[in-house]
DNA sequence: ACTCCTCACTAAACCGGTTTAGTAGTAAGA
DNA sequence: TCTTACTACTAAACCGGTTTAGTGAGGAGT
């Protein structure tokens, strides 16, 4: 980056500002003169410093994304990736890009905010919402806009992107209760997030509406570890579940594979679903009923509603994406009669 | 971000250029001048500009990283999120970020890497290095300085930061023989990328140590979809293997899929080798048996090498860390014998 | 009493762009 | 012919910091 405007301004045989003007399409330079600048440009391989710019219009031209979780944990979980990729679709349209920041943990989450907030982004994207969750208070005072990926349960001044999880666990209860489970458990995420406490919610709802009680669940963390030991517990329990309904992929395979070592078939004694879809589930024997988000359109949108809120195209109002889908295989099957 | 450094000035005041010598330690002001150059930055909650200072330090305190992949393949490797969780724990402890790019068509990645290249970021880390690959030449042209995950096959200027993928799978190969068997295939990765020749080459080595021949080979794409189809090939020969290393856990996790679907069982008449230790593998019935690098600890010392060049301290020799090891779980087992 | 230092601080230049105010030249209109 | 309007361009301010050169005061040395 030696060069520089001043450089392609002598070049041309022009002022500073008309090299501006014209690189920016701007009117107040001719055509010829445009064109010589143009190519002198060209000739020096010169591109106009996205420093520089900034520090006039007072952007960073980039958007911020952190993401709080146990670094043996992210990898994980196949939504990131593919929600980052969807974020890339939408900023690849634009002059914009994606400053990532992974905080372990807890106290870096802040560090991390806090750092972004120093004129390195524009704007965040809230995901993994949490229960009253304190970085609404310290986005505030950052004076950083953001989106929030599903409402949070306090109030939010930032447009919300939502994709309803409720839906899916939903079908997935009822699709249970047709096959005649009557005890179906739920392995749920860490109530601390609202999507694992929206999940639970459905699945309650789900068995409330069939006239069932909502007594068979279990708090675990989205780690393999913790479904396994959930899985244990409620196998162990003596009213045994016939179905568990587990709040993502990797709890479930971790059950699965509990289920099959200790002698309990699946379908035949157990059904089992997830949640996320994750490219190896469908691999697994039997393949995972599970449920199928689009975490790249979701990606997608809520990169482009910070972006109108950022240029101001966004009336501030929530974006509703469809919902997730049930995707049915395998690893579900008809209650055993007793 | 209101607030500039002007404020704090006027507010304190004192000159612009006070406020800058007292915020970052230097001499020239008195101590008693400084703690209230302090007092009335905390007081207007004043932190400053890093674009302002970038412009002036032509530096961007910034890292890139540009994945080139397919959106559907990202989300299913385990490698990534470790990878970058493990640039943050370096960045965290430095006033730098990391600025991601996910490029999923060709084209695009070297729109990405121009994009960086405008003053975003201050070098690059490449990962999944190809086959003589273009970018070297792309990076030289940009000027942007880099370091590379394990050494290029074409000469390169930048320091590498390299993980031998070969000795693990000579170990799960060497594994397999002294189990007994003498067919032992391998469902490699694409062989555009070095890591996917280096195991192929591992792997035919530490065959012909033994004597064996290397001609049980397919290359895939190390995603499910092509592990599985391998698979099939490879169970339909009339000298069927009866092992199968393969160089990613999803691919191996198909294979055993196809492999028990298709009344195949495992380890009894297929052994299996995966490659990543994904978290979910260790979950598979039976469990895989698979090598296990540690993309944290690459990811920590990348960014630290790609420091160290960017300030002058690293001297542009290459960092090897420890190779990644073989972890023996139940899909290898003995050969049958005939 | 004079020079010479050092210290604490200010004014101004500077980074590399954008943007505004201003100027010269030309053409159209009265 | 003189004003008016417009075009094409330049000079300079500006964004928010850092850094250099310069200034005035106070103390030490001779």
């Amino acid at each position: 980056m030696a060069v520089t405007i001043s450089d392609v301004a002598s070049a041309a045989g022009v002022s500073k500002g008309a090299v501006s003007l014209a690189l920016n399409g701007q009117t107040g330079v001719g055509e010829d003169t445009r064109q010589r600048i143009l190519a002198a440009a060209k000739a020096l391989g010169w591109t106009p410093s996205l420093r520089a710019r900034g520090l006039k219009s007072s952007k960073a031209y980039a958007l911020g994304l952190v993401i709080a979780r146990d670094a043996k944990l992210l990898g994980t979980d196949p939504f990131f990736p593919a929600f980052i990729a969807g974020i890339e679709t939408t900023l690849a349209e634009h002059e914009y890009t994606l400053v990532l920041s992974v905080a372990t943990a807890r106290g870096a989450e802040e560090r991390s905010y806090r750092k972004l907030a120093d004129g390195r982004v524009d704007g965040v994207i809230l995901t993994d919402v949490r229960h009253d969750d304190s970085r609404l208070a310290l986005l505030r005072e950052l004076k950083l806009p953001a989106v929030t990926l599903n409402r949070p349960d306090a109030p939010s001044p930032f447009p919300a992107v939502c994709m309803d999880d409720s839906d899916g666990i939903t079908a997935a209860v009822e699709h249970l209760i047709q096959l005649g489970h009557t005890r179906i458990a739920h392995v749920g995420g860490a109530q601390a997030y609202i999507h694992g406490r929206s999940r639970r919610r459905a699945w309650a709802e789900a068995l409330g509406a069939a006239g069932l009680g909502a007594d068979l669940f279990i708090e675990a963390d989205f780690t393999a570890a913790g479904g396994q030991t959930a899985t244990e517990k409620l196998l162990a329990r003596e009213d045994r579940p016939t179905a568990i309904v587990y709040a993502n992929d990797l709890m479930a395979t971790a059950g699965l594979s509990f289920a099959q070592t200790h002698g309990v078939s699946v379908p035949g004694d157990l059904s089992i679903t997830g949640y996320d879809n994750a490219e190896f589930a469908r691999y697994l024997n039997p393949p995972l009923t599970t449920i199928a988000a689009d975490p790249l359109q979701w990606g997608r949108q809520a990169a482009r509603v910070l972006l109108g809120l950022l240029d101001g195209s966004h009336d501030g109002g929530d974006l509703v994406l469809s919902p997730p889908q049930l995707v049915l295989r395998a690893s579900t099957g008809p209650a055993r009669q007793p």
